[in-house]
DNA sequence: GCCAACGTTGGC
DNA sequence: GCCAACGTTGGC
């Protein structure tokens, strides 16, 4: 199983909206290396939900509920899309300032690339941002 | 196939 | 709101 992370503006679309919804789609994904990962996710990986600009923190846990598929918001039929579903929110939010602030954290691919929405996290990193969530973070 | 122009993301 | 980083587009 893999693990990810998925960023979303929350005032586009939140953790709290996907604990509403239950499940969606995650489209209008327009970037080649983000619509690779999509393609290698699987049913029950499970990714983070990043909140972007506001908030700036992993905010929960999700799912992925059904392999990638055609995005049918994309005119050009180029991107795909996956589904997710919600999983549970951390009981503490962590904070990108947070994660630049670990260590173990250095070599993350999200702080690497930061204009990625997608990437994957290594099953290390999975666990050291699941134990910060047991804490509050700055 | 190169690269300049342009558009977008996302932290600050 | 600004702008650095960087991905994409399109002319050549």
């Amino acid at each position: 199983m893999a693990y990810w992370l998925m960023k979303s503006e929350p005032y586009k679309y939140s953790f709290d909206d996907l604990l509403r919804d239950r499940q969606e789609p995650w489209d209008g994904i327009r970037n080649y290396q983000a619509a690779i990962f999509m393609r290698e996710m699987k049913v029950g990986d499970l990714a983070f939900f990043y909140h972007s600009n506001e908030g700036k923190e992993v905010v929960g846990i999700m799912t992925i509920c059904r392999s990638h598929y055609p995005d049918p918001t994309d005119a050009t039929g180029k991107f795909c899309l996956v589904d997710v579903s919600p999983v549970e929110k951390l009981p503490h939010p962590v904070t990108l300032k947070a994660i630049k602030a670990n260590p173990n954290l250095a070599n993350m691919r999200m702080l690497r690339q930061a204009r990625l929405s997608i990437s994957p996290v290594l099953e290390s990193e999975w666990q050291e941002i699941l134990k910060m969530s047991q804490n509050p973070s700055s």
